[in-house]
DNA sequence: GCATGTAACTTATACGTATAAATTGGCCGT
DNA sequence: ACGGCCAATTTATACGTATAAGTTACATGC
């Protein structure tokens, strides 16, 4: 009758005394160090030893003794915002072909939770971070940096950066507005309005919005640029505004997909036909875009290929092989015309 | 000129040092271990120590000192696909409440990954886990569950459980599927086919279908319960394949929403109008439901109450507060009338 | 006045690992 | 035959924490 012992995970020390071998022996195998050699059968007779105990290395005890966590953190303001899924999808892919895990944080775009999350990841529990922060700046991130904890963070545009380990990516969304107004003219839409939230990445496209009218000697109409959420609700919300205008826009470029989609509904909802009565143009390419009616035109951030390239960027420097100070790197945007303008 | 150390972080010693007192009381201090008694002079005193040095615990040490990591992990086939972000942000919203951290595995529902995901959790890493498993078995996760890492495990019908610590949630799906065909046919739908995976969660779905079918003496026509992916393309591909049919079926009950849009888009497609040519039914209710056109009718598995209750009967049990035995707790569903059916 | 209890500490230890440093034989060259 | 070298291994230590066990000093009771 075997004693059923609360089983206690086998240490390297179990495994050692299975093998009549020492601790530090295992550990050698374990980590199939150069420093010493160890003859195959030796070797092997470890290797067999670890196999019947079910040995499994111990993160935390390795942790403390390196110092590495083998852990990236994620910053986002929400995973159920349609954006984030993709993004964070990429990001996890090229970590756990590293061999990392992900640990994530939803802030909320809250400045207090962006604090708590960076709190959180101050504990030694990361050898890295990506982040999309709304409210903290390179002075609040600065704690992780001084520990040297390398942090990517998602941007609008390019920042500056100093000697720390901070790389911002980012699309030009300046540009990347600026084209897609410049579309909407060139496909003949005179009066153009846009929808955008206020404090957060819609700034940067509203200056494109103006930018792309100024190359053409115009110049917003008063009242065509509303504000409001974000979300599909914020959308419908500023369309409804827009709709009392006069003259009407014939035209809309909203500052994320979820605004164009809650705007066509609005559209709908009044007896206007998108894009004849009145395009529609969103920004971020996220998969509801494809399948909404009309299809919605926009302008694609590759939110998968910006996740990987992120944590790509985060590993180039936890690896050492990224310069002491901080980078911009740029990501392709493009316009994508489907249905709705 | 102060030196420019490259300042290492503080530990317990450090601010012990700094307040003139031994390390431990450090520890007391910090964990207000009510073994010791404090006077509040030296209390305060240590506490402006760890003010000063910016003293953040080890998570690391601590972890391997007391073999809890405050932190749970969470299995899921993919955080792109549509159901899963606001099950995540449901988990989250918990495990942080709790002042847990969540670390995030993708498998795309294969048994390598899942399999390779087990395999990093059981590197004691996590204080439990929430999990959607395709492939492994109570039998794959005895590793863990042996190690008393508990499990929640999401699941389509009520599992056997034996005395490990492993729970199943889950959402009836039968009876959610029988009902869903149930309204279809109580709005008079005479002909209905059904869209499904082939394994997986859409096979309760399918007998939920059959048995509702059964109830009014029906059964379902030959080629009506088509097979294909749980995608919008999979949806388009199986409803090209119903429409092919005589008699064409009236109403479609698809095993998801994404295939539901798809058949939507097909039946566009092919100059059919929905409901009037022909319903449509889908079941999750994910976000995009509310936005297609027309508006799908689903029946709700509330995702976001589905992970946080997860991750509260998680936590019942790391806080001792569940029976030895593993429960199965069922979770409400919704049929949601929208416009589709 | 002396034992005694207790508040206020400190000392010591273990958690499981990685790795530097020390130890043991055995074999080689001369 | 003997110093020396190298392969093969062990011993020792540190990482930062939590906590049991030990040590003071001092007030209290009698």
């Amino acid at each position: 009758m075997d004693e059923e012992v609360p089983r206690r995970r086998a240490t390297q020390a179990d495994v050692a005394r299975a093998a009549g071998v020492s601790q530090a022996m295992v550990s050698y195998v374990l980590n199939q160090s150069t420093q010493v050699t160890v003859p195959d059968e030796t070797r092997q007779r470890v290797l067999d030893a670890m196999q019947k105990l079910g040995y499994v290395p111990n993160r935390a005890a390795r942790s403390l003794r390196t110092s590495k966590t083998f852990t990236i953190g994620c910053v986002i303001p929400d995973i159920a915002n349609p954006f984030y899924p993709a993004f964070v999808r990429g990001v996890q892919d090229v970590v756990d072909r590293n061999g990392y895990d992900l640990v994530m944080y939803n802030t909320d775009g809250l400045a207090e939770r962006e604090k708590k999350a960076v709190r959180a990841l101050l504990q030694g529990r990361v050898d890295g971070v990506i982040g999309v922060f709304f409210h903290s700046s390179a002075r609040e991130l600065a704690l992780l940096l001084e520990q040297q904890i390398p942090v990517v963070r998602l941007e609008a545009t390019a920042k500056p950066t100093g000697d720390l380990p901070l790389d911002n990516i980012y699309v030009d969304n300046i540009a990347a507005a600026r084209h897609a107004v410049r579309y909407l003219i060139r496909c003949g839409y005179q009066r153009i309005a846009m929808l955008t939230n206020q404090p957060g990445p819609g700034q940067p496209r509203v200056v494109g919005y103006r930018a792309a009218l100024a190359e053409h000697g115009r110049t917003a109409t008063e009242g065509y640029v509303q504000i409001g959420a974000f979300t599909v609700e914020g959308g419908m919300a500023g369309m409804q505004q827009l709709l009392q205008l006069t003259p009407r826009p014939d035209a809309l470029f909203a500052a994320n997909d979820l605004m164009a989609i809650g705007a066509m509904l609005a559209c709908k909802a009044n007896g206007l036909r998108v894009p004849t009565d009145l395009a529609v143009m969103g920004f971020d390419d996220i998969p509801t875009d494809q399948i909404v009616s009309p299809a919605l035109t926009t302008v694609s951030q590759f939110q998968n290929k910006l996740g990987g390239r992120s944590a790509e960027l985060l590993f180039d420097r936890i690896e050492g092989n990224a310069p002491a100070w901080g980078r911009n790197v740029e990501m392709p945007f493009a316009i994508v015309v489907r249905e709705s303008a």
